[in-house]
DNA sequence: ACAACCGGGACCTCCCGTTTTT
DNA sequence: AAAAACGGGAGGTCCCGGTTGT
């Protein structure tokens, strides 16, 4: 799995680090591909990646955080605050989103939709996903609440919130058995529906 | 737990059946609440219901089951159904919710705050929400799918039952802490929101 | 599964239900193939192939059978009782094999590794393969015991019968996971073993 | 059922491992034999044998196994993996079941022929016969492929592993009847037989 | 001390015979 | 009388804490 497209120049360690982690992530969804997740070791993975193993666990503290680990969290966070204030909560998000799922490569569309995959056909991955909803739904309704003024508990602020991590959720269940679904249009058809306010 | 009510004159066979639920689930949720969720045992539970260790199974598959089981998603359906055409989807299930949650009892209440707080502090059970969620989603889409003509594949459809369990988890998020807050209101405030396309 | 080619003129009767039981087993294979053996129903099958559910269980007594009815039997039977005397059992056993395998046509083929696939991978089927192989044996030694003039459980004829039959079971384990290998070849290479005394 | 003996001194906890598993065995087979298998529950196997449930099935993953589990397997391995090189591995193998079954006690030999007969006559237990069987081929064929060199795979060593198996089930057929059948001398006539390469 | 082994208990499934409802 | 629900019991899995062999 390679990193998310990030055209600015950044540091050179931060390069090198960004490269092994994506180079395990890589390694290691092409292993529980081809040899299923609970089949696949630890031990195998930093053979592949050519990485010791207290450098995986430091980019990764458990085998299924390998999966888990959502790189696009920081990257649409950076996105939203850019919108410009005109618009509202749910045309920045709209933007956002599109702004970091609008130009996926071939590879990081495949790969992202392999960890989908995998996420929902692994039984120990999917119980772990509840708390990472939560968490998105925390980080979503923060950031939200930082733009409006609103309090982070708000209702507005949360229901907007679950709405939109909800739908973001239906999208992968839609795509993941169809390897060729285009992630950026859905969500941003999504989001377009959620603007809206559903007119069906 | 008691039964939500539903007063139309069903046979006896159908009425001790739910008299046997409701007793398995009430008396369940008390020995939970009292002595947390692991604690107890099935067998106590049997115990007090006065059913036998198979019963218990035939009504819920799992312990977990018991505090998982969403007696309100029939009722949901039915009144989604029950609402006239002229509403969007988006309204009739605005006026769904308020038929189903706006007029729970104070005991309803409370015990619909106890399973929302078991489930969100035993991992066991959070563990199996991603689950439950992906039912409701599906389930949502079925029964929109089926008043819009649309298939329940759409993106549409797909979006909006995301939308709508997803912001109906951020409510209860936001209630697991406040044992007082008033469900139905905040439910009905959420669907309002997502009607009118959030705009803040 | 169309039936093993058998080119002498029988009766119109018979060509029938020769016909009917092929297309029986034809189309059950597909939807076994397609859908999952547990997955398909009687009532599917007779659909596809346009018989009555009485016709059905007049040719195949049970679901099961559909797959494991072996009709090449009868066939090896026959060619084994006109191999010329002068051949040793082993070697008139080797040239039915031959007579019967060795020219099955590409749907032939396929259809029997369809066959032998099912039976190794649903357990329901592997189940009762034992008391197939017990009637192998059985039928086996019956034969050979007739030509040599031995009592059927003389244990040279007996040893033999088994031999042969597990040896065939090895030859179907090992073409379980390889849909192009050719069975006629390989059982003649194994029958040959068999004769030779396995100088390995 | 006493296990095969192993005069070498081992570990005290490898002779009590070795203890329990022939008490629980003996046990149950003796309950096996007087009440049948059905009506013989674990709970009274495990009151004759003073063991508790759980070491029960840590020794027997099912009650099956009990009966299906064969002790004779490694100490065959062993007896072919000594024997010398200059040996056929039909050979060898002949050698080796005549060092093991050849000097059976009459325990032993009462023992064996009653798990034969169990087998062959309990339902539940012949339907996992077939696995077995697959198992057996599978063993065999990696020892004699590690003995000459060939791969696993290769027709050959399948054929003589499935033919060995195959004669062996054929001899066990035989003795179902009889329980004064001496295992041994038939065992080592149905190899001889298969290393002349059946001359009838 | 360290690992392997053991007992015990909770959870869960399947089946069968009996009772209850329709 | 047919269908549905119930009780009971057996088989099997998993985990945890205590004991025992090395």
């Amino acid at each position: 799995m390679t990193e998310p497209s990030d055209q600015r120049t950044v540091g050179l360690r931060e390069r090198k680090k960004a490269a092994t982690r994506a180079a395990i992530q890589q390694h290691a969804l092409r292993l529980f591909r081809d040899q299923g997740y609970d089949a696949t070791t630890v031990q195998q993975i930093i053979a592949e990646a050519e990485v010791s193993e207290s450098t995986f666990f430091r980019y990764f503290p458990t085998k299924a955080d390998v999966v888990l680990s959502d790189d696009f969290d920081p990257l649409l966070v950076g996105a939203f605050r850019a919108q410009p204030g005109e618009l509202s909560s749910i045309g920045a998000l709209r933007a956002a989103f599109h702004a970091v799922y609008g130009r996926l490569s071939v590879e990081e569309m495949s790969a992202q939709w392999e960890r989908v995959h995998l996420v929902l056909s692994v039984p120990e991955l999917r119980a772990t996903m509840f708390s990472q909803l939560a968490s998105g739904i925390s980080l979503l309704a923060d950031v939200v609440a930082e733009r409006t003024g609103c309090a982070p508990g708000d209702i507005g602020v949360l229901s907007l919130a679950g709405a939109v991590i909800g739908a973001f959720v239906a999208v992968m269940f839609s795509i993941a058995d169809d390897p060729n679904a285009n992630i950026g249009s859905l969500l941003d058809e999504t989001m377009a529906h959620l603007e809206a306010g559903f007119t069906l």
